[in-house]
DNA sequence: AATGAATGAGAATTCATTCAT
DNA sequence: AATGAATGAATTCTCATTCAT
């Protein structure tokens, strides 16, 4: 009966194959992304998604099953330009740079990403436990996670492969909660403070790894 | 949209005074604690939260005016919690103590504390702004800062005012983050890797707190 | 969570305790009933229930979990209903009576009961396939061919149980078709007509009857 | 409630001259007859109706002004089926073949019919009152009925006209609903069950027939 | 004071029908 | 003519809160 198939996480309906539907689908997820990092997931209602994308709410479940998969898409996109974002840190030659530098590229980018997204950002790493959101939220994380442990790979490969998870983590997390922070004070128009907050996310960073990432000994430590 | 709707923090409806009344209200506290750390502020309903009380929902409401006034009740508790943690830190002769060591009690303390109700603050944290639940956070963010700005005050009294307060907040917001992922995974009996998070809370708290407290030249620094 | 079980049928929610709530349960199922009867279960709001039931949709969802649960307990009363029309048959003397006499009273006990109750009887019968009303009725109807093979079974002891089942089945499902056809006819207020329709529904099922209990060689039959 | 409702039947948005919609609107009425059958008219979706006729909803829209209009071409072919059915049996010879016969070849003719459309016969035939299907039914329902009062009238010449009308009603309500109910078995597999109802049927057609035509006095009644 | 039944506004979702392409 | 995206009224059900007992 139904086309789509449902291996856990809740698909799009439809895929919308002429252009104005492509569009409108994207309005959509800005909408929600909008409103979830607004109000949270559970206060925002389908319907005001649909108002504010202009659109009916017809239209919003013809291409989305319920609320939840809304919910999934939006993760998805952040999730792929996160993703985006670290490839092109990444694939720079980022190796031959001192550690300082590439924290700092590595901040400047999630905040000029999470400028646009990290208030829902800030929803999803909430997530309370057995909710909805709990699973995006560790799809998400992991995978920002993994991207992180490949750049400790190449400046640190001393380091276990858990080692690098751990600090990969930690460093993720606290930057995370960081950053959303800024992004609030932002909001609030506290541009000045905001801007600390993040200066202080590189600082802290920095000497969490330098603090971490022991060279072992007999090893010429690069910075 | 709420036309009653009290300025400010919906107090309690009455203080009980007799034992029985004082009793039934932490009973009530606790479920309600307990309910919003495990499905979040939305998704918990008063009759649930009634009746994990053993209460009847009549009752609930001779108590509290609303669901926002139990919210704030339990965060309230949690913020006394809180402070005295930290006063018994601020007491102990914490300014002879190594930095390190101050730290490592100071998680150590918040560990213990929020073993029984950090999964209630990663709600409170992290709410969403222009929420119930973001003045409620607010209101225990500002408090625990201004907790660790007496503690900096006494190590580094050559910070700024500005500066202690911007110090204070970065390593309660990563530190927070770090502690809030470690009973998570607590929760899902990782006691292993939870006990790893907690121990990198430490170092990149002392780290950064190194890194930032820079001693202006001509002081001597005491580690 | 749920404290009732959920074993196949949608049991209600609340058994209500104190009269008030017994009364308003049954006040419910008679607007429910009586709706079901005028538009069909699909067409039948549950707030159209309520309304008639003059309570608000809040309480009628307090006592039932679903609309299912409703259509299940209206289809219960009616089945109790059903049995005890039977049985009190079956209690009387009726095995010295003759055919003619048992299968009038039978009939008759049919109208009496379903003056109140065959319009919705004529929707639980129909019933289309794979649907929420297929089973309820189901249940029904085989409970009703039950009570009538026991008459049979009295009646015509020489038959088999599958020939029992066979001949009760038919013979109640070409009355249950006429008295049904007839409570249409009496709510047009077509009295006149829909006495003679029940009229030879009594025909037919003794013209039947005695037509298929053929009584075996050698056998006295009573009539 | 509806303000553009047509009075009557609503008919058909165009007669399409062309074979290839001509044979599209087969398709769909296929679709609709076999939906109908398997989920009841109000849980068929117009949707679903276009889908499984492989066409758009928009084409089904040409062709049918809304969902009633689809019911009712449904109904008059359906209708249209019945009375050629009955045409061929009132040509043959019948008023020379015994009562039995000619109930045997009724009920086959029936059963041969309704194999491929009494699934939507149960639909239809016990429409709830006050209903879009019940139009449809009664329009069905008076010309079966038209059919057998003109079968009686040749077989039976001495009742009047109002006794043929109640004894054709009688009949053929009674006979459907055997028929109903073995074709339902039929569904289930229950092929040899099924077969011994639509035996019944003729039992019991033929022994109510019996009884009710009760030959005058100084009649010669032939069997 | 305690209880739990009652209330009804509001949320998610469906589906008949229209209309732009 | 055909398509399928768009629309929004209507439906089921929930849950914060009140109130009679």
């Amino acid at each position: 009966m139904d086309e789509g198939r449902e291996t856990g996480a809740p698909a799009m309906r439809r895929v919308p194959r002429r252009a104005r539907g492509q569009q409108r689908v994207t309005i959509i997820l800005d909408a929600a992304e909008q409103l979830f990092a607004e109000v949270g997931y559970d206060a925002a209602t389908t319907n005001e998604i649909a108002s504010r994308a202009r659109t009916s709410i017809g239209s919003l479940y013809q291409f989305f099953p319920n609320k939840e998969a809304i919910l999934h898409a939006v993760a998805e996109r952040y999730h792929a330009g996160m993703l985006a974002v670290y490839n092109a840190l990444l694939s720079s030659d980022s190796d031959n740079v001192p550690l300082e530098v590439l924290v700092e590229r590595l901040i400047e980018a999630m905040i000029a990403f999470g400028g646009a997204h990290i208030g829902f950002s800030r929803i999803i790493l909430q997530a309370p436990p057995n909710t909805q959101l709990a699973s995006a939220a560790n799809m998400l994380l992991w995978d920002m996670i993994g991207q992180l442990e490949r750049l400790l790979a190449v400046r640190a490969p001393w380091l276990t492969s858990s080692q690098r998870t751990l600090y990969a983590t930690v460093g993720l997390t606290a930057v995370n909660a960081l950053l959303s922070l800024g992004i609030a004070e932002k909001q609030v128009s506290n541009e000045d403070y905001a801007h600390q907050l993040m200066e202080q996310a590189k600082v802290m960073l920095i000497a969490y790894l330098n603090a971490a990432i022991v060279v072992p000994e007999g090893t010429t430590k690069r910075r």
